[in-house]
DNA sequence: TTGGAAAGTCAACAAGGCTGACATAAACCG
DNA sequence: CGGTTTATGTCAGCCTTGTTGACTTTCCAA
């Protein structure tokens, strides 16, 4: 246990609750968000792309097939913003656009052979820091990490979270 | 114990690093990176300020008196992009810049009564929201949180991190 | 069949990153 | 003292990625 206050005291210190610990954790995840995305960055400069080129391939890697609108609601921006991204990795042959059988205004995307390349070299590279944080933390402490992210997505989020998150496993 | 991996198995099942775990993980910090800015950018929309104008207030908050180079580099901007940032604020009267009385180079950043009321304002919002999520999740889940995002970090922003967090204790 | 809603596209603008060049003042050093 | 380095600020211009507004095509329902 070490560091086990959830038996001792019974949680009623409440210790991690002030203020200071609050800020804490809201620094952590500030410098930690930075290099959460850092490796893939770093493989995008220069290549035309950034990150939000990055947010595309990985959730049409995620769900292929997946309609432009789908991908707005997951992504939170603008279809306009995402057009002008999806545009680029259509014409440069890394995303498939086909026009949808049942209803001809849905565009379904696929990532071209191509395109799953250069998803699998993002995801490897950021797959590696994940991995390592992981082993360095142990098992019990990402459980902790997890609780403690989903508890803070807006309600509507965690919702699209969840719902990926079973699709995969 | 439950989640206890650490003692029975010895930890050689790993089942916490495949590729669908490190996934979610992934998945995981997107989603809830949303949800820890989103009260905040409510706020701040509208009144001509965006993101970058609440990290300048936030450690100029946290560190009193830092000069805009300290600043710059655990913003990690160039100065550029720091100073058109900075010249709203000053401009705005929420900060003021000092010149230094040992080393008349350097600038001391502080916040005015005003600046501060605003730091508050965001700091709240934000802290509630952390609030809400490690009472959700409970102190164990909390220092996991807190070991996994350390790690993540790049080793120099983890040292300007510990600085950080000592400083405050 | 026609009018509205929905999906996608194009154009233009804004925020906030970036680089490069340059100015100033102060500190430092031989 | 004079040259160099350091800290800061500023101008100009570019890029990415967000935004809104206006438009087309397609679908569906009254």
């Amino acid at each position: 246990m070490a560091e086990g206050t959830g038996g001792p005291g019974g949680g009623e210190s409440l210790l991690f609750l002030t203020d200071e610990q609050l800020r804490k954790g809201i620094e952590a995840m500030f410098f930690a968000y930075r290099g959460f995305t850092a490796d893939p960055d770093r493989i995008l400069e220069g290549m035309d792309y950034g990150r939000a080129h990055h947010r595309a391939i990985h959730f049409i890697h995620r769900s292929p097939g997946t309609t432009v609108n789908n991908l707005l609601s997951i992504l939170g921006v603008t279809k306009q913003s995402l057009n002008r991204v999806l545009r680029t990795l259509i014409e440069d042959g890394l995303v498939e656009s086909r026009v949808g059988r049942q209803d001809k205004r849905e565009r379904h995307l696929v990532l071209t052979e191509k395109g799953a390349a250069l998803e699998r070299e993002l995801s490897d590279a950021q797959r590696a820091r994940m991995r390592a944080a992981y082993r360095a933390a142990g098992p019990a402490a990402v459980q902790g990490f997890r609780q403690v992210l989903e508890a803070m997505m807006d309600p509507q989020l965690r919702r699209q979270y969840q719902t990926l998150k079973e699709a995969g496993s």
